[in-house]
RNA sequence: GGGGGUGUAGCUCAGUUGGUUAGAGCGAUCGCCUGUCACGCGAUAGGUCGAGGGUUCGAGUCCCUUCACUCCCGCCA
């Protein structure tokens, strides 16, 4: 047997050794009275040897239960060994927590550690499984290039000098989008592809700098529902397989854009938790509510919204004092609550609790369906500020109070997203979400002169709160597609410099196609329970997008600089 | 680009109000130990307290600057 030293456990006469592989660990024992014991003893951890010995079944007393190999052992006869180690910079056998940096620049070592060994198992077992799914669904794997055109929309494009083509670079592809799409011109109908796509972006711990995989799925002569089925099938067959937590939906909701702002304050709402968002804003117009901060934030034009929390009468005044001064930590002004309580009448309880007639308590009872004994928390200020504190808050509050099933999957879909959106510091109309979306609606009598109430056919799929994709109907009409890139600020000559490949091929017969593309990395965080994306990446780059390991980025050499035509400007 | 957190032995961490020679566990080295499975016991080595500057009689500890890692905002059609 072959394999790493894992542990050892000397007693002077008596040695044993756990003997580590791929597979797990086998207990190896070797005696004093053995010519090999002494060398054996010093082997350092870590070192790779083979062991010649007998597998001897333990005695009842001896059984290790918590090895898969625990009934046996082996006594070792002879030894060589095959790869000799220095003393390491972080050890293997510990679960312990350690140090990014070291573990990114030992990466080999750390993945000899049990969880991320075992992460990286399941991420290969599930891309295998997604690929043998998707081939049983009719779909075909095709490759795209890696070398390919930058892009105007989007991400930062990351550039590859061109050594035949001075002074012209290549892009990395953010996604094979136009390919897929060209893909389903050129008539075959089921693609898919586990696609390494490349965003020059800031990372995140769920998002890694630089490079990451998606599936990527296309579909010719389908409609929104075709796509959805796909994927539903997909994600509840791998969730099933590779998870032991239950899946709260398998047919996955539908949510509009707008309810979920409204509702969620976010088009990433984790349905794992029951608390939802309510509109209170002409509560604050009543003459029979007298909280001024409020009232005159609205006569500004601010909005209210709130969260109620099911019978917290009893909660302790330190639980919502303590979610206000979170809220004011995240940088919002804070959250105003009160509980409501009746003894003759209907009232508020809690610091604005006053502010509030028991007419008013009631109709707000009947917006958000609470109770005697709910309490409400309630933000003002503009629609994004709130929608984004409410959106924290629900997690934050749903957390403290338990409400959270953490061993559940809740997967929905977030549809009807709008085609164009305003940008807030340029008041230009710009693509909201994907320029080659196809827009809802008889297309003849689309009204182009209200940009922002054409809704798309454009959606996202979203699992316990982590968005693991976006995808549309795409728009095959060339003419369409020339109107709305002319909203956005696009001439058509400037479509058809940028987009020529694209563009071309749908004059020449395209059939009405859609797909989606989930993120495989954010599948497997999901299924490993892991917060961080690095702990199911093999070799991810740090959060400055460098690898330890490698070296990379580098300088390069002046000579290769030259056959690319560039020169490096140098800073200070 | 901006905000927060962290940085002390190879690794994980402790270090009080600024006060004597900066500690522990794991690992390494040496010794003892025949049924352990986080084996046990004893000893030894190992430190530019991230770096630079300042305050002070005295700085791991306080202040300033800076670097690295990380989390978040911006960004991610």
């Amino acid at each position: 047997m072959s394999g790493w030293i894992n542990k050892k456990r000397d007693h002077g006469n008596l040695l044993f050794l756990d003997l580590r592989d791929n597979y797990g660990l086998t207990q190896c024992v070797i005696e004093n009275k053995d010519p090999n014991f002494k060398e054996i003893e010093k082997l350092p951890l870590e070192a790779v040897v083979k062991f010649n010995g007998k597998v001897l079944e333990r005695s009842k007393d001896t059984i290790n239960k918590d090895l898969n190999t625990g009934e046996i052992e082996i006594s070792i006869i002879s030894y060589e060994v095959l790869g000799a180690t220095k003393e390491l910079p972080l050890p293997i056998f510990s679960d312990q927590e350690y140090a990014e940096e070291i573990r990114l620049k030992y990466r080999f070592l750390d993945l000899r550690r049990k969880k991320i060994h075992q992460n990286i198992i399941l991420r290969s077992k599930v891309i295998s499984f997604i690929r043998s799914e998707m081939e049983r669904l009719g779909f075909l794997e095709f490759q795209t290039p890696i070398l390919t055109s930058s892009s105007p929309e989007g991400a930062r494009d990351f550039l590859v000098p061109s050594r035949l083509n001075p002074g012209k670079f290549y892009a990395l592809p953010q996604a094979p989008q136009q390919f897929k799409q060209l893909i389903m011109v050129s008539g075959f109908d089921k693609y898919f592809q586990i696609a390494p796509c490349f965003r020059d972006e800031d990372a995140r711990a769920d998002r890694s700098p630089g490079e990451f995989y998606q599936l990527d799925v296309e579909m010719s002569f389908v409609e929104q529902q075709d796509v959805f089925e796909v994927i539903e099938k997909l994600m509840t067959s791998v969730f099933k397989k590779f998870s032991n937590k239950k899946l709260l939906y398998e047919k996955f909701p539908k949510i509009t854009f707008s309810e979920a702002m409204l509702k969620y304050g976010t088009d990433k709402p984790d349905l794992r938790n029951p608390l939802s968002i309510s509109e209170f804003t002409e509560i604050f117009k009543r003459d029979d509510v007298s909280f001024e901060i409020f009232k005159n934030l609205v006569k500004k034009g601010a909005i209210v919204r709130g969260i109620i929390t099911k019978n917290t009468k009893d909660k302790p005044r330190s639980f919502f004092d303590g979610i206000d001064k979170w809220a004011k930590e995240q940088g919002a002004s804070g959250l105003a609550y009160f509980t409501i309580e009746k003894d003759s009448e209907i009232k508020g309880k809690g610091p604005v609790g006053k502010f509030f007639s028991s007419e008013s308590i009631r109709e707000i009872m009947k917006i958000s369906k609470a109770e005697v004994g709910d309490s409400i928390f309630l933000a003002c200020g503009k629609t994004n500020e709130v929608e984004k504190i409410l959106s924290q808050a629900r997690d934050k509050i749903g957390d403290e109070l338990k409400l959270i099933n953490y061993n559940s999957y809740a997967f929905c879909w977030i549809v009807d997203y709008p085609m164009f959106e305003e940008d807030e510091k340029t008041k230009k109309i710009i693509f909201s979400h994907n320029p080659f979306s196809m827009p809802q609606g008889d297309i003849k009598k689309l009204d182009f002169s209200k940009p922002l109430e054409i809704k798309a056919y454009q959606y996202d799929i979203v699992c316990n709160g982590v968005e693991l994709s976006s995808g549309a109907i795409r728009n095959h009409i060339p003419e369409l597609m020339y109107k709305l890139f002319s909203i956005a600020g696009y001439d058509k000559k400037l479509v058809d410099e940028k987009f020529s490949g694209m563009i071309n091929a749908l004059s020449y017969g395209a059939p009405p196609h859609g797909g989606i593309a989930p993120g495989i990395d954010r599948i497997i965080m999901l299924l490993a329970g892991e917060k961080n994306i690095r702990e199911v990446t093999m070799f991810p780059m740090n959060q400055n997008a460098q690898d330890l390991m490698m070296g990379a980025p580098s300088e390069i050499d002046e000579k290769l600089l030259k056959e690319l035509n560039l020169s490096v400007k140098k800073n200070k």
